[in-house]
DNA sequence: CTGAAAGCGCTTACAG
DNA sequence: CTGAAAGCGCTTACAG
């Protein structure tokens, strides 16, 4: 039925060994051969059947990329940047959503094994520390954004640590001194706000701002809405407060949303401040502070790394930590 | 090396084919020798290698979708959305971003027949007309969003004309008379923009209002930053406008942006309508009066056309106008 | 620069 | 309910 190696070989007068030559770019085939191959191939409509391929060789020339959800404009945004960076390597992406489920987590953890990808960009929002062991496979892998995982794999880290402490320095330059943050997850230890929350509270202690628990406020998905509802409960508590460091960009565009919705003045009487500057951020009413965690430098990064493991380097795991920029703008600093 | 089927099955005391029954979930197994091959698989760390059942049954289980970039709020969202939809039949998707560029949405057009997908959810932008023929692939495809082509392949198309005119309307019914259009495509006569552009002319029409020219600004490539420009450009040029219909939502925000920064009030000055409802269209400030384009609607469908393609369905083509909804907020209302 | 042989790891009929 | 045989369409050594 479909066309095959054999039949091109057969109307080239060649042998499917050269064929497959042609096809691969292999660079010694003498250019006649090269043209009647062609020609064959195009008289044809010869396509090679790349689970042959793949089979034989034992690759794929695709790489996965498991993230939350791509409504979320950092992950879409990651992912549009993992893709151009895979493609200057000849890669091709398959993106897996998990919904920051831990089942769905380790469920695209084991798809490497089925060897429909060669290797696995890894952004896990669900998994403990508990899950560590699970990652301790031998498939190529590097972990992107969080840093609950010291050990055994590569991971390319977002600076949340010093980002945190520069947008919140920032807030205190500003004169500061109660400053809320939403998106907080309580139960959590590990993850990405946990270490943003804490690292919001240390540079709150070194300018010696007391950490007020009434103005943390959790923030489920770190959605808009989330960051909406966040605000909207924040201000029936009836806590006074002139600053609001939300946990992402999302939540703190849905905390503007809410704080406009009520006449509070930003950044007159509340100064609002994120964390990922998506491309909205600059475009906001007022234009978002946030931190820029360099989403292009973390996809080439770990691309570079993926490729290596791939590769078969089997040197000591990486652990990198993206360079950061903080942009103040007019949620902060008023219109100028 | 990679523990394989033969072994499983070695271990377990039973044929390759009793292993690849208790994989595939056949029913007409004995308890007991299921029961001894799960332990098999277990006590191997045995992974099925997927090219392997690829090649041999001729199936994937993944689909392909090609859209012009993740970064675009509706393509992301519409990626989500597909995503859940495929799911619920079993299936995997691919996503390949083609940066509306010609060249490259025909080479994701080709992949099918490199076997590597099942079938394709296709989202071209840059093909026109000529390229027809191309389309009259025997792989299984559904077009989606657009309505250039007729003929040769399903799709599912945004009700462009109606959702324009339903908020072109509303435009008019607010009393505006001098309505500025922002992201045209002047060379382009089949895409979104030229069909949107068209029903924005039409609506005028029927209310007596003149099309004018010099309230039409082209718009690039529907980013934010177009959107700003684009109305940077309008305000430059000194005319008067009461309303701007933005061909997307992201246009839209980033005339709301250019807007906002000289002062101009929105919508008492001028009033800002876009298309797409993207979830930030809820949370921008002030919130976006826009048409609802029913993403999950869009996706379900699709992927229920293509599975029935991928089954051998050969009937008629389909072409399927999803329904709409116009959503009127603050950018035309005002706070409320 | 090109060919003949073998086999990657599964599933598809066909038996029984 | 389970097995033996054949083969999906390529590529990998190995010759020459």
């Amino acid at each position: 039925m479909a066309v095959t190696m054999r039949d091109v070989a057969r109307e080239a007068g060649v042998s499917p060994k050269t064929v497959s030559n042609v096809m691969n770019g292999y660079p010694y085939i003498r250019a006649e051969t090269r043209t009647k191959v062609l020609a064959a191939i195009d008289a044809l409509g010869y396509r090679m059947n790349i689970s042959a391929r793949n089979l034989k060789s034992g690759r794929t020339g695709v790489i996965g990329l498991a993230v939350p959800e791509l409504s979320n404009p950092y992950f879409a945004e990651l992912a549009d940047a993992a893709i151009a960076a895979a493609g200057e390597h000849g890669l091709t992406v398959m993106i897996e959503t998990t919904g920051a489920d831990r089942e769905r987590e380790l469920t695209a953890l084991a798809r490497p094994r089925g060897h429909l990808v060669d290797g696995l960009l890894y952004s896990p929002l669900g998994l403990g520390p508990e899950d560590v062991d699970q990652l301790r496979t031998n498939t190529p892998m590097v972990l992107l954004g969080e840093r609950i995982f010291h050990g055994p794999v590569d991971h390319v880290m977002i600076d949340n640590v010093e980002g945190t402490k520069a947008v919140v320095r920032h807030l205190l330059d500003q004169g500061r001194r109660r400053i809320a943050v939403i998106g907080i997850r309580p139960r959590e230890r590990v993850g990405t706000g946990a270490i943003r929350y804490a690292a919001y509270a240390e540079m709150l202690a070194e300018y010696g701002v007391p950490v007020l628990e009434e103005l943390a406020v959790s923030g489920g998905k770190w959605h808009r809405s989330s960051g909406a509802d966040a605000m909207a409960e924040l201000l029936g508590t009836g806590q006074r407060f002139d600053a609001v460091f939300a946990l992402n960009d999302t939540l703190a565009l849905g905390a503007i949303r809410a704080l406009a919705a009520r006449g509070v003045r930003i950044p007159d009487d509340v100064a609002v401040a994120g964390f990922d500057n998506i491309d909205e951020a600059s475009y906001s009413s007022p234009t978002l502070t946030t931190v820029d965690p360099s989403r292009v430098h973390i996809a080439r990064t770990a691309v570079e790394l993926l490729v290596q493991r791939m590769a078969g380097d089997v040197s000591e795991h990486h652990e990198i930590v993206a360079p950061f920029e903080l942009h103040t703008r007019e949620s902060t600093l008023g219109p100028n």
